[in-house]
RNA sequence: GCGGACGUGGCGGAAUGGCAGACGCGCCAGACUUAGGAUCUGGUGACUUCGGUCGUAAGAGUUCAAGUCUCUUCGUCCGCACCA
């Protein structure tokens, strides 16, 4: 009988602290056993506390953790806090408290937090990217890179930031605002600290190739590189030396290139200052260019502006035509060479410029009315006008233009890739020091190893300043060192280093935390990486997923890490909105906090709704009665105590197939990270169990160990209540049995030409070529074709019969 | 414009080409109750002359059989975007 209601409040704890006391879930150090290690990404421990959102993706692992130990896998399933960060300088800079104290809190209330769900963490091996044991090795990893010539510093105009006065990097700014405040973004020139993940463009592409990420995730990776391949031509300015150098994908259509533009920032326009007679004008036009944001550049993509360079005109290589020379700013100087020639006929921008500006446009692949509009769908098309390519297919006549270029000495084949370097520096207190020490007479000169880590010094004021410089450079203490080369007075790098880098390469430390020689031992990262499956948000696939493969790749390159990918697997959970179908935010009003529904149903019934509420990888509305209906479901699993034979260790014979089909359709979509489903079938097996009136000890384990991993306290607690042995964490993960998959009779559907009209009881062994032959001739079938003739019987085994009659 | 995902009841969503709407929410009716935001039982796509008929954004096609495959159109969401 059953002694006690289902009380979460009083459970959860208790078992929390029996995992936590008894170390059931923390990873072991015996590198002989067969090891998994799961990963989701490391909160920022923000003020506001949990989101609903964590505990989705940390439930979904949860499970496969859980799953995977009671494999038998030695399983590593690690935290950590991602904790510097623009918002804790904000808030400390509000409330004068160190941005120190503020993350300490919070990351105690954050922990608070998570440790009310009982994730089954390895609480031993957190990690904080703001400990000084942890950032040593974050700038030591960059002096690796600077080693290495991958971290340089470079005067360039960058994307600033006005409100939160600080330098972001391209994948900061979003449609011209800032991804965090939603300022418009300007441009400044600063001299920043940059890392060359240009160089590792190729490789970021082709470890695509290697790893099961899901297919938006590396579309989108590809698409943010953006590799295209094509060749750089050499257009002669006539009646001079010079030559403009353009990158085309299309060398095919060259013959139909009539004019050519430059970007306004151009440095041939100086080059040739004294031909042009028009400078003033350009010279205005550039500096109108140069004044708009990138906002107001693309804002006005539709309007083409431009102006024409006087006294110059280029020669097209394919033909020997002169053709005019222009700048406009659609033509940007930091891809590809600054330069372009247009092809209006077949390119949609060049088309729009042409027909502004009165320019002639030539057809060089037949098909459309290029008069009417620019015809740019030409893979199938044939050239024409193009003299020694006329009648080519366009394929081909890429090639032999690029050939016949090559050979001239004009051209070379060349790859481009939209992918820019990493804007590294940020004006900011709150993160790395970045461990340069500048020397007017020795340059830029690295810490040594042995100085590291360089600490963060205590300042009073936090304030970014409106000159863009770090609020470090107020600290003249810290600031004045003498240069460890030459001993002569030399100032710090003052700028920090962005979130990014702490979180490149966290994944690596959890593998060895405590190590204090090395960022982990070679040891413990052979063992444990790469990672075996990794699941984060969408939003962080071209940063914090790019960035970190670039830094583990370089790891590898230079001999740290074993394999060059760190992450064999990438899932991605869909979103939680309000329940009014919008974002949670707090001006919204809709947001859940994660306290109040473990107050009112339970952790575990939380849990169980973040998982069956919809498809994972969907975005997908709260509901809160939704979430109280799973609370229902785990009162009735708690419930069947009362029914339970617990004298009977095999599975009931009435229900002996269902809980098999149970085993292996729940262990199935877990793997899938079909929960939702996976949860279903549960509650049918549970709905069984009640239909049924009773159900055997074997039936009861078989639920409780496919339900742990989502809902653990109850199922421990049920297990243990009911003396079932041990722990149920500990218990090997239940196999179907193959022989019980199916019912000895099923029931299919009867089809007359394509329509149910009846349900029949058959064998389940019956073939496809028995059905066909002797179902036909059964009463019940018999009986509904009479009278009219059977052209045909299909019979799908299992399923149905279709009998086509006329 | 490019890339990706998608369109199924009142709602969230299920369906290896094989019985559309599993499971849950909500709703309706009943039981037990002083009571019900508890629990239990039954019902719940639409239309219906109660025989059936129609139903997965729209239209066409392939097939014995299409939510699923093919083509066209419409629509939604996400990412990127004068990237040559």
């Amino acid at each position: 009988m059953l002694n006690q209601p289902y009380e979460p409040s009083r459970i959860e704890p208790k078992w929390q602290e029996y995992w936590e006391k008894n170390q059931v879930f923390a990873a072991k150090s015996d590198y002989s056993l067969p090891k998994y290690y799961c990963l989701i990404e490391f909160p920022y421990p923000s003020g506001a506390g949990l989101h609903v959102g964590h505990p989705r993706s940390n439930t979904a692992l949860d499970i496969i953790s859980r799953k995977r130990r009671m494999e038998g896998c030695n399983v590593l399933y690690p935290i950590g806090w991602d904790a510097f960060g623009l918002p804790t300088e904000n808030y400390a800079i509000a409330h004068h408290v160190p941005p120190a104290k503020v993350t300490r809190d919070n990351i105690n209330h954050f922990r608070e937090q998570l440790k009310r769900l009982g994730f089954s963490f390895d609480y031993s091996r957190e990690v904080d990217t703001t400990d000084p044991e942890y950032y040593r090795w974050t700038q030591w990893i960059f002096l690796k890179l600077y080693e290495h010539g991958l971290a340089y510093k470079s005067e360039m105009p960058i994307n600033w930031c006005p409100n939160c006065k600080i330098g972001l990097a391209n994948e900061e700014v979003v449609a011209g605002n800032c991804e965090r405040c939603g300022n418009e973004v300007t441009r400044r020139v600063k001299n920043q600290w940059m890392l060359a993940i240009t160089k590792y463009a190729q490789k970021l592409l082709d470890g695509l190739d290697t790893v099961d990420f899901i297919d938006r995730v590396k579309a989108q990776q590809r698409n943010w590189i953006g590799r295209s391949e094509g060749c750089e031509v050499d257009f002669q300015v006539a009646g001079t030396k010079e030559a403009i150098r353009v990158f085309t994908t299309r060398p095919d259509t060259m013959f139909g290139a009539t004019y050519m533009v430059l970007s306004p920032e151009h440095h041939l326009i100086d080059k040739l200052s004294d031909k042009i007679t028009n400078l003033t004008e350009l010279r205005e036009y550039a500096d109108k260019a140069a004044h708009k944001s990138d906002f107001e550049r693309t804002e006005l993509q539709k309007d083409k502006t431009g102006v024409e360079i006087q006294g110059l005109k280029a020669i097209n290589p394919a033909n020997g035509k002169e053709i005019p020379l222009w700048i406009s700013d659609y033509v940007l100087m930091g891809y590809g060479t600054g330069a372009i020639m247009a092809v209006p006929a077949h390119d949609g921008r060049d088309w729009d410029f042409a027909t502004a500006f009165k320019l002639p446009i030539i057809e060089v692949v037949a098909g459309g009315d290029v008069q009417k509009a620019p015809y740019t769908e030409t893979e199938e098309g044939v050239l024409v006008n193009s003299g020694l390519l006329n009648g080519l297919h366009v394929d081909e006549a890429k090639r032999v233009m690029t050939d016949h270029l090559v050979q001239r000495g004009i051209a070379e084949y060349k790859v481009n890739y939209k992918l820019r370097d990493w804007v590294f520096s940020r004006q900011r207190y709150w993160g790395e020091p970045i461990p340069i020490v500048h020397c007017k007479d020795c340059g830029v000169v690295p810490l040594q190893e042995s100085d590291l880590p360089l600490l963060l010094p205590e300042v009073e004021s936090y304030e970014p300043t409106d000159s863009g410089e770090s609020p470090l450079a107020k600290m003249t203490d810290w600031v004045n060192v003498p240069c460890p080369v030459c001993g002569k007075p030399a100032q710090r790098e003052t700028d920090t280093m962005p979130q990014w880098a702490g979180s490149s390469w966290y994944f690596l430390r959890y593998a060895d935390p405590h190590n204090d020689r090395e960022f982990a031992s070679q040891e413990a990262l052979d063992y444990w990486l790469p990672v075996d499956w990794y699941n984060g948000g969408m939003e962080h696939t071209t940063l914090h997923l790019l960035y970190s493969r670039f830094w583990h790749l370089f790891l590898h390159d230079i001999g740290l890490v074993k394999a060059p990918e760190p992450y064999r697997k990438r899932t991605s959970h869909g979103m939680i909105l309000g329940e009014n179908g919008e974002k949670m935010s707090k001006s919204r009003g809709n947001v859940i906090n994660p306290d109040d529904l473990v107050a009112e149903i339970g952790a575990d019934a939380f849990r169980v709704y973040e998982m069956f509420m919809g498809a994972f990888d969907q975005a997908i509305p709260w509901s809160m009665n939704g979430a109280r209906g799973t609370r229902r479901f785990l009162d009735r699993v708690w419930r069947l105590q009362e029914m339970v034979d617990n004298s009977q260790q095999e599975l009931s014979p009435q229900l002996r197939v269902l809980v098999n089909q149970s085993i292996k359709k729940v262990s199935d979509d877990y793997e899938k990270m079909k929960y939702n489903t996976a949860i279903a079938q549960l509650m049918t097996l549970v709905n069984e169990f009640y239909d049924k009136g009773s159900l055997t000890a074997g039936d009861y384990k078989a639920l409780l160990l496919l339900l742990s991993p989502v809902a653990p306290h109850i199922c421990e607690e049920i297990w243990q209540e009911q003396g079932f042995g041990g722990c149920i964490h500990e218990q090997a993960w239940p196999m179907h049995d193959e022989n019980y998959l199916v019912d000895d009779e099923v029931e299919i559907a009867v089809q007359i030409n394509g329509k149910i009209r009846a349900k029949l009881m058959v064998a389940n062994d019956l073939t496809k070529q028995a059905g066909e032959e002797q179902l036909p001739k059964a009463p019940q079938v018999a009986e509904l074709i009479e009278g009219r003739q059977l052209v045909k019987a299909i019979y799908v085994p299992g399923r149905l019969l279709n009998l086509i009659v006329k």
